[in-house]
DNA sequence: TTTAGCACTCCTCACTTGACAGTGCTAGCG
DNA sequence: CGCTAGCACTGTCAAGTGAGGAGTGCTAAA
């Protein structure tokens, strides 16, 4: 369809914009291409026919359009083989450090790719479904006050304080907390729940648990907490540093929607096992109108996944960041293989 | 020092530029006052001399300066009597829910409170220095991975994975933990290092431990951690709608400074009982210059301190927001006495 | 197919101008 | 003596104007 010096001009624009921020010209153009203005402006109008490219206004230079970055991304991206250097080294230096849990190796792993990118990251932690259930407790910590811990084979904590009604008897406590411990040991999270509902019904558990509701609820809900995954957003103020943040209004509304916890509709887990880059408007929120979001899922343990992703301008730098979210996913794979 | 006509026309600058964020002319206040544009004009200029006002050019109206502001809470806020009312019950209404845990508890709180004064909070959780050790406990999860979790007498739980070294005996660590748990039970999280450091010398412990250095550091970080206080930070965007911050440097300066956790040295808890307010230049930080800090301590249990703070302009309305802080800080407090 | 040339469009920026809000000062009033 | 009316003055703001510049589309020629 496109010839290969059109090709060459959307690239160089896509790339003089993204460096810029500025409408391009045919004269910026014509001294990285050997043609002339004219030539080049031929290109542009046929590249603008097609929908690759935009202007301004009527004599203005020319944009690209949110296609035009989608071919660019999908098919100019490597052409003519001048990769930007990245220090990959600084990355493989951060998983070096293993006395970090996991939480923390993500969040650090998001500062860094926040930092070596100059845009806001954002993760999704794997949702521990698939992880088992290792250990339940209960603590007594003040008159009929306890803690109940559940602990998964990945080290991952839940906790809840619970007040038992009175009178609840100690041995025959500690006779339930054994049953469970019996029933669940190894049961993965996303099965937990069924196999409470259905142990329960079994004579001598039946009885035991008959007034102790409120233990079952408990329960239930640290497991439910497991399967909420967390999220992590890092560099949210260097959004503010685009110049298509300037605008007051615009920041208001971003900074917004950062700060509820909305941000999860940005990155759907479920789908997709590759990367995906969604350009502007297809992100289905006012506020990211003119934004661009990369993001690329890593397995966790046990089929768990997580995705973590980089949140920038449309005019973002797809060449950079792209390569180095891939890095980053395969790492974090690697690291939760062992 | 001050005639009453004079303060009357200092509060009501101060009241009328909290509404308007715009220089206070005489023939505003002259309406108010009963006394002709031309007196209050010479009250001004006297107030302008002593430092509580100033104008932002030759022939503008008057804006509080730092030291007004000042002058206002201490001495004007309830001057006149026409206090605004302010539905507290909304407040008591979150405390109801028991089903939250302290953290959930200080979150909403905060939440709340930023919604109620369409300002940024913030707030630094107890530090935990003085619960007590409930229990610890030893998880084995996958080969020679175990989870160290420590329960205090608050429900607060604290968990590290740790490797252990090869070989290592099972019952062996049993014992260790039987010791530690005989050693640590209701020992304040402030003297668990010193008390460690005194029974290790001991001498049917040291052989147990002489080759488990790991578990003792292990140890120590768990118990760092829960000292170290837990800080909340909400409503970030609201600041944005404030005129003042109009000017997206400003914005970026100030989203910046709430990200990095330097936030922190804003509030500092140690001294002062009562309420602090921090007026602009005071706060000695640049990004903060134009802002104003509120704080409130609370009393948790066991003599464990946090603050609650709300954040905003300098031109912010103390009128409503400094009882409403005393009334959620009272609340707290007593939340922690049962 | 490419290019030179030219008329045209639209943006940006500096400058002017008039309306306006507010001040300080002075003189007069009760 | 304290208060007030009146007036000249000052700085801000918004609207309007005009020059300069960057870039385009089109046409005709190489």
């Amino acid at each position: 369809m496109l010839t290969e010096r059109q090709e060459m001009v959307l690239k160089l624009i896509v790339e003089e914009f993204v460096k810029s921020a500025e409408p391009v010209g045919s004269r910026t153009l014509s001294k990285k291409l050997d043609f002339s203005p004219a030539t080049i402006r031929n290109d542009m109008a046929d590249l603008e026919e097609y929908g690759y490219l935009e202007k301004t206004h009527s004599s203005s230079g020319r944009v690209p359009s949110e296609q035009g970055y989608h071919y660019y991304v999908e098919r100019l991206i490597h052409m003519n083989g001048d990769t930007p250097e990245i220090d990959l080294a600084i990355i493989d230096d951060l998983f070096q450090d293993d006395t970090l849990n996991r939480d923390e190796a993500i969040e650090q792993a998001m500062n860094l790719l926040s930092q070596m990118t100059n845009y806001t990251t954002l993760a999704l932690g794997p949702s521990a479904r698939n992880s088992r259930v290792k250990k339940i407790e209960l603590v007594p910590i003040y008159q009929n006050q306890c803690v109940l811990l559940v602990v998964t084979n990945l080290g991952h904590v839940e906790s809840k304080t619970i007040t038992l009604p009175e009178g609840t008897d100690a041995d025959e406590l500690k006779r339930i907390m054994e049953i469970f411990n019996d029933i669940l040991y190894d049961v993965p999270i996303s099965r937990v729940s069924e196999k409470i509902h259905y142990e329960i019904n079994r004579e001598h558990i039946k009885d035991l648990m008959a007034y102790n509701d409120q233990i079952i609820d408990a329960f239930l809900d640290a497991f439910t907490r497991f399967t909420q995954s967390k999220f992590y957003l890092s560099g949210q103020s260097k959004m503010l540093y685009q110049p298509e943040f300037s605008d007051v209004e615009r920041v208001r509304e971003l900074m917004n929607f950062f700060e509820k916890n909305d941000v999860l509709k940005l990155i759907d887990h479920s789908d997709s096992t590759g990367l995906t880059v969604r350009i502007g408007r297809e992100n289905e929120i006012t506020a990211m109108k003119n934004c661009s979001v990369i993001m690329v899922p890593y397995d966790a343990e046990d089929g768990d996944k997580g995705t973590i992703a980089v949140v920038g301008p449309t005019r973002m730098e797809y060449r950079k960041v792209i390569p180095l979210l891939k890095y980053l996913a395969a790492h974090m794979s690697k690291l939760y293989k062992n």
